[in-house]
Formats: structure tokens, sequence, C-alpha cells
DNA sequence: TGTACATCAGTGAACGCGCGTTCACTGATGTAC
DNA sequence: TGTACATCAGTGAACGCGCGTTCACTGATGTAC
């Protein structure tokens, strides 16, 4: 079928294909390299080998090119950690844990994603768009705490809220200090992974949780 | 004396008197509003109302500008956090929590310093002094976390290391995602000071720090 | 205290460059019949 | 199955603009004597 092949990839000829596609591509690739602020469409339709002008057919102009990928980056991360949470099996606090790397190893494999979602300043119309996308992958994190803690006895029970938020912070702090390997970072005499790992569980203990789950299982 | 009205503000007339100077508050200025990569020399330039040429009198380009800010940044930032700690006084736990809140009232008093610290992309050897820069300011939380579990026994006493990486990725994460008065974050139901110190009393008391100091002091 | 002179910190004109954006256009595609 | 036609997704030329950067220059400042 000609169908298929139209799909796929005839990119030469008059018309590309899907232009739109491998102008979020080239921009991760330039994104990964200069950051959010560091591309321009010009560049982009240079690098595809496209006219400066085709690109206007598929975005307004670079912000919204930006900020389509930064909600397509939420989409991937809240997939990720929905994928790592895997309904909290085999038990919530391995489960939780795996969230926790899960965080940094999309912080680390797709450092472009991560710096459209997090680094880019958008106008503010744009920024919600994105704001919304994120608010599912949060979502994914604090319904695992929910179930964390359900066992807990309800007066020692803390805000299910409050505790999604210090992950996600700690989480957030670990992978922009630490996590993408760039050259920018601090040196660390250990994983961000296992930094991450260590601080969770202390917190955890601290919250006075009960730990012996993940012995158990 | 004429000397000293030339080191204060006679801007008028050929020469601007502290052009560096100006250059620097302007930049802090275009950075609160754009980013570390929203502005360019020339834009400065105009702002002050000096040529376009003038600025390379001073910096070599807006790089060195940035890099100039940043390691300024950190230099305050150090500073502040130091008096945050106060030795350590009145007491450990209380003067810990000091250097937690001034961590994050730096980011939000000083957008434009903490985004050229953290989040410009500089080439890698003005990166560097950065980097160099910063290290005082994470030295002074590690002396801070030395003194506040210096009591406890050796067998349960954790690195200060780890401890001081835990609790500046926390606060770091806090101001970057909810700090910072600006609109992109998330809105979340508590300030975040508050929020940073629930989660480092929560942390320390999973350490097993014993924290009567501060019901005591 | 005056003066000559070196140095410093600006000017402003000039240049090449790449970007953003628009426009009428045209080749390719898909579909109604 | 073929054909006419609407629509789509590109082209490429053009424009104005601001930036970075260099350059010979010049006004202002400070200092040696």
């Amino acid at each position: 079928m000609s169908e298929r092949r139209s799909r796929t990839h005839r990119k030469r000829g008059y018309h590309h294909g899907d232009l739109a596609e491998a102008m979020s591509n080239v921009a991760l690739k330039l994104i990964a390299e200069f950051g959010p602020a560091g591309f321009t469409l010009a560049e982009v339709a240079r690098v595809i080998g496209v006219s400066a002008a085709a690109p206007y057919r598929h975005f307004k102009d670079r912000e919204a090119l930006i900020a389509h990928i930064a909600s397509r980056g939420f989409e991937k991360f809240t997939a990720a950690l929905e994928q790592a949470w895997n309904e909290g099996k085999p038990d919530p606090t391995t489960a939780f844990m795996n969230v926790g790397r899960a965080y940094l190893q999309f912080a680390e494999n797709e450092p472009a994603y991560y710096a459209a979602m997090f680094e880019a300043r958008l106008p503010t119309d744009l920024q919600q768009d994105v704001t919304d996308a994120s608010t599912d992958a949060f979502a994914v994190l604090r319904r695992a705490v929910e179930t964390l803690i359900a066992d807990m006895p309800k007066a020692k029970r803390p805000p299910a809220m409050m505790v999604a938020l210090h992950v996600w912070s700690l989480s957030h702090g670990i992978a922009d200090l630490f996590g993408r390997n760039n050259p920018n970072a601090h040196p660390i005499p250990m994983e961000p992974e296992d930094l991450l790992e260590a601080g969770v569980l202390i917190y955890l203990d601290g919250l006075g949780l009960p730990l012996e789950s993940s012995k158990k299982g």
C-alpha cells in the first residue's frame, strides 16, 4: 500500500511527509546541547533541509514548538512513572522506590525533554498548557504516596500531598543539580539514584512508616 | 573631594563612571524577566544609554557577564547562608532550619542571581569559575551538618556529605519548583519555607537525630 | 600649584550575518464522481 | 478505473531588524614633575 509508505518515511520530494515530527526531533537534539533557548526555527529548518518558511505551517513560532515538546515530555514522563509504580507491585515501598529511580532515569535519558519541561520560559498561555500536562505526572506520585501510607494509623498519617511534594522536590533537586550528565554538575561520591533512594528511605523512616514490607517482599 | 564623586555617580559626560556595575544591574533586571538567555549585550548598553561597543571594555562577551553575575551571586548566597547559620546559635537545629529558610529566601529575593547561578548554560571554562564559587556555599551547609550531627553516637552518625546533599537538593528542588514567585510554578497549599521546614524535620527525625535541643533552647 | 602627557573609557560608523516573517507561487495528494 | 479539482504542504525571494564585533577616534582623568 502506498498509504503506509506515505505515513512512514517518504521524505524525498516536494513534501516532507512528517515535518512536525522531524522538527520535534531536531529541536530535542538542539535543546539537549544548548538548552531550550539555544535554537531557532530557522536552524531547525536548515538541519532538516527544508526552507525557513516551512515550519510555520506546523507551529506558530519557536515557543509553540517548545510547548509542544514540553507537553509531550510530560506525557512520556507520566507513562514512565506509572510503569515504574506498576500498581504498587511487588509491594508499595519497593514500587515507590522504583518511581524515584524512574524520575531520575527520565531526566538522564531524556535531558532535552526534561529541560523543555522545567527550564523553558514560556509566555503565560503556553505555560499553562505545560502546567496542565504536568498535573498527571504529579498525580501518579501522589496516588503512590496514598497507597504507601494507607496502612498507617490515621493519627500518625501525614498528608499525602505534603509527602508527594517532598519527594517530588527532592527528586527534582537531585536531578537538576547532579542528575543529567552535564558538566555543570558538582561531582558527588555516589550515583544520583542512590542518593535519592537513601534520602527517601530516611524520610519515610522519619514519617514513621513501617518499611518491613520491602523486607518481606 | 572630587575623588569621591568620581567613584559614586557622576554618570553624565563622556565617561559613565561605573559601567561594569551598571551592566550587572541592568542584566539582573533582564534575567529576572526573561532568564539568563533572554538578553543581549546590545540591549544592556541601550538601556544604560551607552554605545553598543562600550560593554566590550569590561566584558569579553555576554557569557562573561553572566558568569560574573553568577559568581557574585554565589558570594552573596554564601554570605546569606553563613549569616543564617550564625555559628550554630541559638542551637544547631534552629540554626540549621534558619539556613534552609535563608536558602529559599535568597531564591525569592534574588531570582535573577539564582537563575544566573543555576540556570545559565555557560561554556566549560566559565562554568568552572561558577562551580568553584559554589563550593563555598555548599561548605557552609556541610559544616552546619557536621555540627548538627556531632553529638550522635558514632555508629548511628550518617555521613555529613550525604546529609548536606540531601538538604541542598530538597531546598533547590523546592526553590526551583515552587519558590521563586514565578507564574510557572504549581500552586501548593503552603509556603515553600514551611514545606522545606517540614521536610527537613521529618528527614532529621529519620536520621535518628535527637531534636530536643530546639525545644530546650 | 600648573602643565604635559599617558592612559583610560567612551563614541559612532561600518560590516556581515542570521532570524523572523510575509507572500504569491507550485508540486503533490486525496477524493468525488 | 480515470479524471477534475480542492486542498495541503512545501518553495524561494524578499524585507526589515537587531546583534556581534572591529576600528580609528576622542574626550576625560589622573599623575609625574
